[in-house]
Formats: structure tokens, sequence, C-alpha cells
RNA sequence: GCGGAUGUGGCGGAAUUGGCAGACGCGCAGGCUUCAGGUGCCUGUGGGCUUCGGCUCGUGGAGGUUCGACUCCUCUCAUCCGCACCA
């Protein structure tokens, strides 16, 4: 801490300018203000958690907070603000073991990170902030929610409509009509196989299911048949899958998204099975081996398997489906390594040459991903290989590769081919390319009503209610007649019920389905009715949140159209690379359905995304309690300042980069402020420093000081903080060592450094004689003139070594470089009598002669 | 197994995208200031050799292209992160 009475009082000037900028509402965002281009800068917003923030949260929000300052001083209308994802999991299960409300738990932890948050200085419009456990937020994620159920999606204009515009079917009854209704909502009822956590007491969507456990806590998850809402997501496979080439995402994120929609091309064939009447489709993206499809293989739970399996069978058959059935996600991972199956006694007719063909059932083949059931070209797919060898099934190849001993090697049965080749043992087709073959086979079977081209994908859709307590409910009624009706809009927020047990019931009911008074409602017309008793998942709220900041306080609408024309789309989207595939993409597909139904103007919410690293312990490890290598945030305030916290968060390294954190690195950043401080001010006076007067600046200052300006202008632009900082620490290190710094050229320093330590700048700009906020002052100007140097350095290597340097006037051409090269007494050495017999000259960095 | 990312001093990391490797910061060493510690300031700091002028090796490893490679190509190793029988 400095002593002296002028010095670096970091605690004072930040308390001061973050009170000052309050009491101003200097962050206030203008709705549509034509007057200036606008930008809108995201975070992905935190779950208000007891232990608080730690310093992964900071790195965001400072690198979003420069962006935002920056832009600001460029002249643009900046949206950025901040609010809470506040539904999830620990304040329940704190509930559970405490019995405090889990609004009350939320509230104090948003008061806790709230206050965290402010003392970093972070220029959010905090007027807009949200929070998606208040009625008056969740009201409108409930009214997104009926827009979902009373849509259906029309497949040739391949968008959603309300539900009213659904053609529905002559001749069907009161009762099927409703059916007809009900299957097409983009939000349906289901029984499906679903993740079940008995540990969690809940049932989990497949993305948030890891190997086989429950990406919060890690417990067990079970595969198990359950009735749940459903959101129809895998209608935008293709909407999700397309609009990413309009998105300025990183290259790795936009893979990830793309593999989980798990688009395939291909063919479905039909088979015939023998003493069967029902056909067996199956989905190939090879349509070109069907010749060698030698066995059939169906998933065990498949319900055909019943009617085919011979008496003589059964019990093998019996026995392996219930194996299948007892066994977790986990337990299937683990065993996937050896192929097991039994023959069904059954078989099915091969299309393309009418062989009889076995079939078997292994769970190999997923009853969740295209029929449930494949047919099986051993030589030309690994898993089906492996399973003819372990049964001893036929072989049969259908496609050559070009090389020759691969050829040999696959027509005699030993290797398993799965590239492009020619055809073989394919009839008709013999010699074709694969990539030919593929066609004219497809249109063969097509002709022949025995297949046709077809699309797959491994998005299902997504699993939506939980058995939880703490989260929106749906405002959705079943009727004792087992009808499903949506609440009208009017009576919207359906606000959650005071428990007195927070405890799921385990049996997959929510402890709201206790509550008698609140699940039994009259309707109008005096019949009762039950209250849809699961809660909606943790990335309800979040999957809007970025559309209510734009119109928070609003209470007849989610959000002002105009307002939403005017903010949208989200120019810069910052947060870690752990929300890839679950919040980006339900947030994308929300989107999508509001933009179909016109509340939204843009097909993508966020145009561009960043992803920031993870910052490790000081030990390198990931920070835990365990191991006790967590950095505290506040501590980091107190002691050295938020400034510099904010400064050394973005010098650690790449923002994207996952890097260690190190105390003394913050010692470093915090020497540089205090350098800059003393550059400015008098220590002992705590005034102007005398050296910084109204003088002319000298050719090196000016230029050094016009070169800072473009570099951290260009690195924030590109996101490169560290070496911003990095070219304002050479600033400081040379205009700190002048006898006389003048004053121009400081207040145009302070500038470039106040998106990055804006305590600090302000406190700077005040002893300048300034009176009101950096905040809207302009980016200083550069001059590109100034920035050339007059005269340039060139290494001059002689057959790749470097020899000499010589210096050259900038505007110096190459013969007169090569001339002066030549001239060097240490090149003349270095050449030993040799002629040049070539010399590359590349301007302002080197000239290379080769003898 | 498949896919993606990364690999540079004692440490975090720079390198205008094929042109002086190691900017900037940390750490360390020496000096000044100081009663002392700390702060602050100055100098040095990739390895090896050196007659102190230099020489030489050096960006995970092995090849290659090029006047010139951290950067491009081929192979390979290691670490991290996704996905995990998707027909």
């Amino acid at each position: 801490m400095n002593v002296k009475k002028g010095g670096y009082n970091f605690n004072a000037v930040e308390k001061k300018w973050q009170r000052f900028w309050e009491e101003r509402k200097t962050f206030k965002a203008n709705d549509c203000d034509d007057s200036r281009p606008k930008y809108y800068v995201l975070d992905m917003f935190p779950y208000p958690s007891a232990a608080g923030l730690h310093v992964g949260h900071p790195e965001g929000y400072t690198a979003s907070d420069i962006v935002t300052r920056y832009k600001r001083m460029k002249g643009f209308n900046v949206l950025h603000p901040m609010g809470w994802d506040a539904f999830g999991l620990p304040a329940e299960q704190y509930a559970v073991e405490t019995g405090t409300h889990p609004a009350e738990t939320t509230q104090r932890n948003i008061e806790g990170m709230r206050r965290q948050i402010e003392s970093l200085g972070f220029s959010y419009d905090w007027n807009r902030e949200v929070n998606t456990t208040d009625p008056n937020y969740y009201k409108w994620t409930q009214w997104i929610f009926l827009k979902f159920f009373n849509s259906y999606f029309d497949e040739t204009e391949q968008k959603a409509k309300p539900i009213e515009q659904l053609p529905i079917p002559e001749g069907l009854s009161e009762n099927e009509k409703c059916r007809y209704i009900d299957d097409h909502r983009l939000a349906y009822e289901a029984e499906v196989p679903v993740n079940w956590c008995p540990a969690l007491g809940t049932v989990l969507a497949n993305e948030e299911v890891i190997g086989g456990l429950s990406e919060r806590g890690g417990h067990p998850v079970i595969r198990r048949p359950m009735r749940q809402w459903m959101l129809r997501i895998t209608e935008y496979a293709e909407r999700l899958l397309e609009d990413l080439a309009e998105v300025d995402w990183p290259e790795s994120i936009k893979k990830l998204q793309i593999d989980w929609i798990g688009k395939s091309v291909g063919a479905e064939v039909k088979f015939e099975i023998e003493n069967c009447a029902r056909d067996l489709w199956v989905f190939t993206t090879r349509p070109d081996t069907l010749f060698g499809a030698t066995y059939m293989v169906f998933a065990p739970e498949l319900d055909v398997v019943d009617m085919i399996t011979t008496d003589e069978h059964r019990e093998a058959v019996e026995k392996y489906r219930e194996q299948a059935a007892r066994k977790s996600d986990l337990d299937r991972t683990d065993l996937a390594k050896e192929k097991t199956g039994v023959f069904t006694g059954a078989y099915a007719i091969n299309p393309a040459n009418n062989e009889r063909i076995p079939i078997w059932i292994s769970d190999y083949v997923l009853i969740s991903y295209g029929t449930g059931a494949i047919m099986a070209v051993p030589a030309h797919d690994e898993r089906d290989f492996e399973f003819a060898k372990e049964f001893e099934l036929p072989i049969i190849p259908v496609v050559e590769p070009d090389d020759r001993q691969q050829a040999e090697s696959v027509r005699q049965g030993e290797l398993c081919f799965v590239g492009d080749g020619r055809a073989i043992n394919s009839g008709q087709f013999n010699g074709l390319p694969t990539a030919e073959f593929k066609e004219r086979i497809t249109n063969w079977l097509a002709e022949r009503s025995l297949g046709q081209k077809a699309v797959n994908y491994k998005l299902r859709d997504w699993l939506f209610s939980r058995q939880r307590y703490w989260g929106e409910p749906f405002p959705i009624l079943h009727t004792k007649d087992g009808r499903v009706i949506g609440l009208s809009e009017e009576d919207l927020p359906l606000e959650l019920p005071v428990v007195e047990n927070y405890k799921p019931a385990g049996t997959g009911e929510s402890p709201l389905a206790n509550i008698d008074d609140w699940v039994n409602v009259t309707l109008a017309d005096g019949s009762k009715a039950k209250r849809e008793t699961n809660t909606m998942p943790q990335w309800a709220g979040s999957c809007w949140y970025y559309l209510r900041y734009l119109d928070p306080d609003n209470n007849r609408r989610s959000w002002d159209p105009e307002k939403e024309q005017y903010w949208m789309p989200v120019d810069l989207y910052i947060g870690g690379a752990e929300h890839a595939v679950l919040h980006l993409l339900y947030a994308r597909f929300w989107h999508k359905l509001l933009y179909d139904l016109g509340y939204v103007s843009t097909k993508e919410p966020f145009k561009k995304l960043v992803n920031q690293g993870m910052i490790l312990g000081e030990d390198g490890q990931k920070m835990s309690k365990s191991r006790g290598n967590v950095i505290n945030p506040d501590k980091v305030i107190t002691g050295y300042g938020a400034d510099s916290m904010r400064l050394y968060e973005m010098f650690m390294g790449p923002l994207e980069a996952i890097k260690p954190w190190s105390m003394q690195g913050v010692e470093g950043v915090h020497r540089f402020l205090q350098k800059a401080w003393r550059m400015i001010v008098d220590e002992d006076t705590g005034e102007l420093a005398e050296a910084v007067k109204e003088a002319q600046a000298g050719e090196a200052t000016v230029r050094l000081l016009n070169q800072t300006i473009k570099k951290v202008g260009d690195d924030i632009e590109n996101f490169r903080f560290n070496t911003a900082i990095s070219a304002m620490m050479i600033f400081v290190n040379h205009l700190g060592q002048r006898e006389i710094r003048p004053k121009s050229v400081v207040e145009k320093f302070v500038l470039v450094l106040a998106p990055f330590a804006p305590h600090i700048a302000e406190e700077l700009r005040e002893k300048l004689g300034h009176t009101d906020t950096v905040a809207y002052e302009p980016w200083p100007e550069y001059d590109k003139e100034l920035i050339k140097e007059k005269e340039i350095e060139l290494a001059v290597q002689v057959n790749g070594k470097i020899k000499d340097r010589i210096v050259v006037a900038a505007e110096a051409d190459e013969e007169q470089i090569k001339q002066k090269a030549l001239g060097s007494k240490k090149v003349i050495a270095a050449m030993a009598g040799k002629e040049a017999r070539k010399i590359i000259v590349v301007k302002p960095r080197i000239v290379s002669i080769i003898t």
C-alpha cells in the first residue's frame, strides 16, 4: 500500500468513481437512438451461487467491458446488461437440507455477487437487470412456452405457424381431432425412454448426460420410460445447421453443434420379413453396399422382435432383451468393446438379390436412431465386421478399393474397407464408382417402391420437464376427460406455490404434486382439472434473456418490437465454451420459433461469439475447493485494486486460452499502474507532476504515441487484450523516463488506458483538469504519417546467416539498400571475395545475399 | 476408436502471417536509494563455447519445400477438450 499522500490510492479512487458512475447513471443505454450506431455486448449471465464470483467470471466480463467502453468512445450507442440465471439445483438442494426457501437464498446470493461485480467497475446498465426467478420475468418464459404449445411446424415452408392454421384431415371425430392437434404441437407430452437420475430425483436432457453420468453432480443415469414434456427441436435440425453459416463463431463451437445435430444423407430401404406381414425399413448411408448385406440386426427394444422370433429362439431372445433393458447408459458404454447378440430365427429378403438373410438382435443397434434396425454389411462397416467375425456370419465384399493389396485382402474377407471404390458382386451395377452407384441404386429402389432417398439426424427432441421445485411451472392444465390445455396469457405468471418440503418425491413427481390446493383447479365451466406439476429445466430462462434486457420492465408484452428491431442481433457474446451444445443450441432454437412467429427480426440471436478460456490455479490445476487453489477475487481487489485485477485478467494471455493464475503476475500489472500514476501525478503533493506541461512533443514520443493508439485500438477490435496492455507498458516505460511529458500526449494516453483501467483513468483525467467522465470521450485518432519511422534498420544475411545491420532512410529504394549492404565491412568479410549471385531485399526487414 | 485444440527460456506469453525468435510481464542476479526489510530506480538475464571480438546450437521429435520456416507440407510423440457403436 502506498504511504505517500499523493500516491496511487486505488481503494479510494475506485470507490469514488463507482459512486460517480452510479449517481450519474453514466452507463444507461438509450433505446432507439438513431443518431448513433448501436452495439449490443452480452455476457453469459451467471448463476448466483453462495460461493460468489470466481476469477473465471471477471475474465469474460472484463473483456466484454473493454469492448463496451471502447465502442462507446468510438461513438456507438452500446447496450451492456447483466442479470441472473437463478433457477437451478444448488439453491434447491440447500432448501432440501435447511428448509430455506430458494427465493431467499437466491436473493442473498444475487446481492453478494452484484456487489462483487460492481466492485470491478464494469459499465453495465443496471437498470436492465433481469432475474429468471422473478415472476415478472418467468411470466414471459411461460408465455414463450405457450407459443411452442400453440404452434406446429409446417414442413413445406419449414417454419412454425399458429396451431389454428394446422390443416386437419377430413372425417376425424372430435376426440381424434384433439389428438391430431396435440400430436403436432411444438411442445408435446410423450411417453418416452428418458434419462432418469435417481440421485437427483429427476429426468435429464440428452445434453445433460455425459458418459452415462449427470452433467451436474456426476450421478449415474438410467433409461426408463416416462411421460414427459418435449420440445420439437428436431423440426429445426436443418435450419439450426444451415444458419451456422451466417454467424461469426469459433469454428470449434460450430463443429460441436454440427456434430450434435449429426446430419447424414442416405437412403431408406424396405426389407420383407419371411412369414411376417410387416415390412421393415432400414436407414443406410451406403445404399451402394446393399448387395453385401448378409444379415440384419434389430435393436433389442424394437417391437417387431416379438412377432418374428421363432419358438426355438424365444428364450434366448427374451433373456437378451431383459439384459439390454437393465443396462444403464454407463454400462452400455463400458461394454461397447465386445459385440453381443442373439439370432431370432427369422429371415429377411435382401431386395437387391432376393437372398435370405438372418435377423439378429444386438444392443449395438440403437432404438433411438433411424428405424432401430440395420442392414449389416460386414465387408464395409467396422461394427458389422466385428459382429460377423464374432458370430461367423458371411462376409461378401461389394466395394473394391483402388489399392491392389487392399483389394486382395477385401476379396479374402480379411479386411473391412469403409472407403469409396468400385462395385463388385453387385449384379448389373458392377464397376460403378461408389458415388454414382449410390445415386443409381437409390433410383432403382425408388422405381420399385423398395426405397427412397432419406436424411437422418442424431439430434433428438428436447426433453423439457424436470421433477424439481425450483423451476418455472408449466402453464398447463390436465382436464378430467384427458385433454391438455394451455393457460391463457392473462393468467400468467403462474407463480410457484409455497411448499413445506422441497424434496422430490423420487417416484417421478415433483414436490408440487403434494400441494392439493395448487394442483386442483376448477375451470370456468365448473369442471375440474389438475395443474401440470413438472417444472421447466434450468435452460429455459437463459434461452431468451438477451431479449428481455431490451425492455425489462414491460408488463404488457415480452418486449417492444421497436426496441427489438433497434438492438438485435447481439453483436458480441462472450462466455465459456462449456455451453457449446446446451445453452447456445437451445437459445438458437427458441429464437427461430420467435422469428417464425414474428416476434424477433433476426434469424440468429448472436452474431459474434467469443469463448474465454478457463483459468487454472497457481499450481496449474483446475481450481477447486478440495485442492485449496481457489483464488478469491475480493482479496485481489482489496490488495491491488479492481483496475489491477482487470488488467491482469487480460494480460495473462490470449482470451480463449487456458492459463494458470499467478499472484506475482498481478503485482506486475499493478506496478505498471503505479508507474503510469507517477508518470502523471506528483506522489508527494498529489498534484499534476511537474514534468507534465504544455510542450512540444519530441519526434520519438509522437511516433510511439501514435503507434500505441493504433496498436491498442486494433488489438481491442481483435480481442488481443494481452498485447494491447504490453503496448501501453512500452509507452509508459518510454514517457515515464522523459523529463518533459507533454500534456497533450499524456491526455491521449489516458484515453487509451480508460477501457482497461477505467477508475485510474477517470482519476488521472481529473488531475489533468477535466470534470466529466472519460466514458464518452472520443477515442483518439492516430496519424498514419507520424507512425512511420524516418529511418529503417535492416538485417543483412550472407548465405542465410546474419552478418550485419544497416540503417537507411525510410524512402530508400532497393538499389540503394543493396549498395549499402554490399558496402558493409562485415558483409564484405563474410562474402570472402565471392560474387553475389542473388540479392533479395525485403523492405523494412532484411537483405539476403547469396554467393 | 473418431474429431478438435495446443506444444516457443526457470514461468505467463510475443513474433506485422514465410523475413533479426524470445516483445511485454514475472522470476532471478548485480548495483543505487535505505539503519534494515519492503517499495522505487539502473543494469544484466535462452543453452553451450569464447582469446570477450565473436562462434555455435535452439520454437515437442524426424524428414521435406525455400535464399530464408515457430510459421507451409509429410510422418511422429505428448497433453488437454469434445463425441462415443448414430448404420
